[in-house]
DNA sequence: CATAATGTTGCGCCATGGGCAACACTCATT
DNA sequence: AATGAGTGTTGCCCATGGCGCAACATTATG
């Protein structure tokens, strides 16, 4: 239930389905043939002759045997193939390596991906904090630094778009209405760079800058975080400044931006 | 040229075809409808209506408005679903992190996935080498230290079908031959840990032990990797203990595994 | 051992997806 | 500018391919 059953512009309803069959499964992580039927909405031996067609190209595995199904390896491989072709990770590495060095902390790249914000590309810093791999994740744009970077810059139409499903609190320093969210993007758009302060989970810090494509347009940010133990509110103006300038080397146009 | 066109046991072939075009992605980079159209030997409007039902999910995104097709962030989301719900992975960051910090070097968990590896997990060492992301990237088994590892214990016919599809000479120190393999993976059974000494590329060393499920199969390997100048062939055997203790802890039964 | 689940496979029928061709559009070339 | 060849997208109509049905094989559960 609750499945979008919007006929999206013209598609092809047996691919339709069979990639509605790999989210269900990244939401619920296991799962048969059966249950999936039923939230398809289709019969067992169709849901069956999906899932093979998806097992023969090794996008799910079959746990054993005879069984359950899962994500499989494929999606890996094929998402490795993704990051490598974003303009904004390929040659980003010096880069990323040399902010990672500098302020000796994970470093991020991330984008927009409607209203979540999605973790491409990762260094993780010399003092091996580490957090968990960021890597496929997903968060929301109004409590994170990286989200914010994202939306400032867009049109209005666009930031209401991406706007959060819920306003709920999640951490100490959530933001939890749109006005508040519109003040922090004036900010940001003054600033050129935004900060989250234990918004999203608490002891959790973060500074973020926009990188932009040839046309201006921001297309990543940038972002460095780590613990409040070692980042400090007083830090970020000038953490702020030093991920800025990383941001504009990654920039597609080797002019910086001014803002 | 070159298409597997086997009816490969009894699936879906508008799946199929969306799935190869996902492949097909993955090896250009970046293509059009007509040359994937022809790929697949289908006209252009069904490749264009294939297109669209990815398009819709996000799996592949259109770079510029009306053209050209490349693939998409929905594809990081679902490798991220997939590595979370990876045995070897989860709970895994504790002693990954640890290793890490213990030798300073670069650690990966990588799957055997057909006869290559795939790298599902990394975090980085302190040195700050450090080499590119590989995660969804897939190497060949035979001239590296976990392709080693995630073959030594397999069965005769699963061993060979493991094999590399060739056996050119990649670096200094490559085996090329099966027969040298197979004596490689005798001597990985013996101690129990494998290494690489610049067998993929000059310059390029690792050290790998197995993790295994509670049954004692042999499901992924834990890898550390680093420069010749820092990781000595002289310091294999302490690297390889260290190692192989590490990835004692990962595996799925509590207890070592006596080998 | 019986019962109730599961996932997989022939088999027809009808919907659906494929090919065709016309269209909209961008980019070179003259 | 105007032409041309290239692209990707969209109605249309027919037959192909995918769906539901039901029987089957297999595994869990009593």
């Amino acid at each position: 239930m609750g499945n979008t059953h919007l006929a999206e512009s013209s598609s092809v309803q047996s691919v339709d389905r069979a990639l509605s069959i790999l989210e269900i499964l990244a939401q619920r992580g296991e799962s048969g043939v059966t249950e999936i039927a039923a939230d398809l909405g289709v019969h067992k031996s169709t849901a069956s002759r999906l899932m093979t067609a998806l097992l023969n190209r090794g996008l799910v595995d079959q746990v054993s045997d005879r069984g359950r199904y899962r994500l499989g390896l494929g999606l890996v491989r094929l998402a490795g193939s993704v990051t490598s072709s974003l303009d904004a990770v390929s040659g980003s590495r010096a880069v990323t390596k040399a902010l990672a060095n500098e302020v000796g902390e994970t470093v991020n790249i991330a984008v927009l991906d409607n209203n979540r914000v999605l973790y491409v590309d990762q260094v993780i810093g010399p003092s091996m904090v580490s957090m968990r791999s960021w890597l496929g994740q997903s968060v929301p744009t109004h409590c994170t630094a990286t989200g914010k970077v994202l939306t400032a810059w867009l049109d209005k139409p666009e930031r209401i778009a991406a706007r959060p499903n819920s306003w709920k609190k999640l951490a100490p320093n959530s933001i939890t209405s749109a006005d508040a969210l519109e003040k922090e993007l004036d900010q940001v758009r003054d600033r050129g760079f935004a900060v989250a302060n234990q918004e999203m989970e608490s002891d959790f810090m973060a500074v973020a800058a926009p990188i932009r494509d040839e046309h201006g347009e921001v297309t990543a940010a940038l972002v460095i975080s780590g613990p409040a133990s070692r980042i400090k509110a007083e830090d970020f103006e000038v953490l702020g400044q030093i991920v800025k300038q990383s941001a504009s080397k990654l920039s597609g146009n080797p002019n910086f931006w001014r803002e």
